[in-house]
DNA sequence: GTCTATAGCCCGATAGAC
DNA sequence: GTCTATCGGGCTATAGAC
């Protein structure tokens, strides 16, 4: 790992930790091990280095999904990783929520680019979540509302968000595990063993 | 209104607006048109404004909330008034979410005493929506889960702040709208018409 | 109660040596 | 690439006049 992708890895810690405004180029530098100034070779604003955190997160998160939708074709068991792997997150200390919903709560004064990658971060996942919601229904693994399936997915994803602050405000893995059973009862297992 | 509650009011729009360390006693100086020494006189520490800010906040919630309590006995109805009421906030600018659900992005770094509020907010709001819950189940109005009152609440809490949140991020209310049009169907109106 | 003035600190950012 | 040094500014908070 390099100088820029330390700097983007520690960033995303301290982010989520202090949120956008109240963390700082010192507290980077003090977790390196470097001078300020350093950072400001490889990133020249912060803006510029919050929006790379940002990209750099968002490219994880979409290989993570397609890497998932390669694993299985049970939608209910794509559903169930994906909550699993934030179950996993928050379970020790629960600070490792979602970057974007952590800098959601902070739009207003985002720098504007920042603030487009955070809603199109949120519009992606509703989109996932949707789709496999449409693939459970096919499936008869989902009885639709009466609602789009991007109105379901979005409450999903609502659910999601809502959910890790609550584990974070009180530091307790559990009460997400508790909300992510809950959206997982909203499928039904797969009646034929063909996934993979 | 005296100062002391003016100072009150516009920190809280501060808040929400930029959360606990991105607002300032010179930004408060500004809109009420005094210097930032006046508001010490008041307020000694921000520490301690910010804590009378959300103990204030939540006084109002909570006579909000008995007053809902009165109005009518019908669950689904005071669930709908509670909804709606965050469904105007959110209408115009969609910045005016829950206190609590805004500060709680910053747990980590709140001063101790505002992290207790912010606590005790949530598992209170938590406890009247279980409560509503039992009693609508007692009422026919809403079918058990497997789980608790407690858990099922938390899942509307849940969804509520993530919706909250979802119409920030856009600056839309009515992501909220579907979010709290769907929490609402999961009780059923009320038989008889015997509420207030 | 509100003011002016200021202490002491942290911030993002830049210049220029190495 | 990383350093030292520094600029200009914002922050919380306090002292003391009015």
């Amino acid at each position: 790992m390099n100088r820029a992708e330390q700097i983007v890895s520690v960033a995303h810690r301290l982010m989520l930790e202090r949120g956008y405004s109240a963390f700082s180029y010192a507290d980077i530098a003090d977790v390196i091990g470097i001078q300020k100034a350093s950072i400001h070779y490889h990133f020249p604003s912060k803006d510029n280095l919050v929006q790379k955190v940002v990209q750099h997160y968002r490219g994880g998160v979409r290989s993570n999904l397609s890497q998932l939708d390669s694993l299985t074709d049970d939608p209910r068991k794509k559903l169930e990783h994906y909550l699993n792997y934030w179950n996993a997150c928050l379970q020790d200390k629960a600070i490792d929520i979602c970057l974007c919903a952590q800098l959601a709560s902070e739009i207003p004064i985002l720098p504007e680019e920042v603030r487009g990658e955070v809603q199109a971060h949120f519009q992606e996942l509703t989109g996932w979540i949707a789709n496999l919601l449409r693939e459970a229904s096919e499936a008869k693994q989902y009885e639709r509302s009466g609602r789009s399936f991007e109105e379901d997915a979005a409450m999903i994803l609502a659910a999601v968000h809502g959910g890790m602050l609550a584990a974070r405000t009180f530091n307790d893995g559990t009460q997400f595990q508790a909300i992510s059973s809950q959206i997982l009862d909203q499928l039904n297992a797969a009646r034929s063993g063909k996934e993979k």
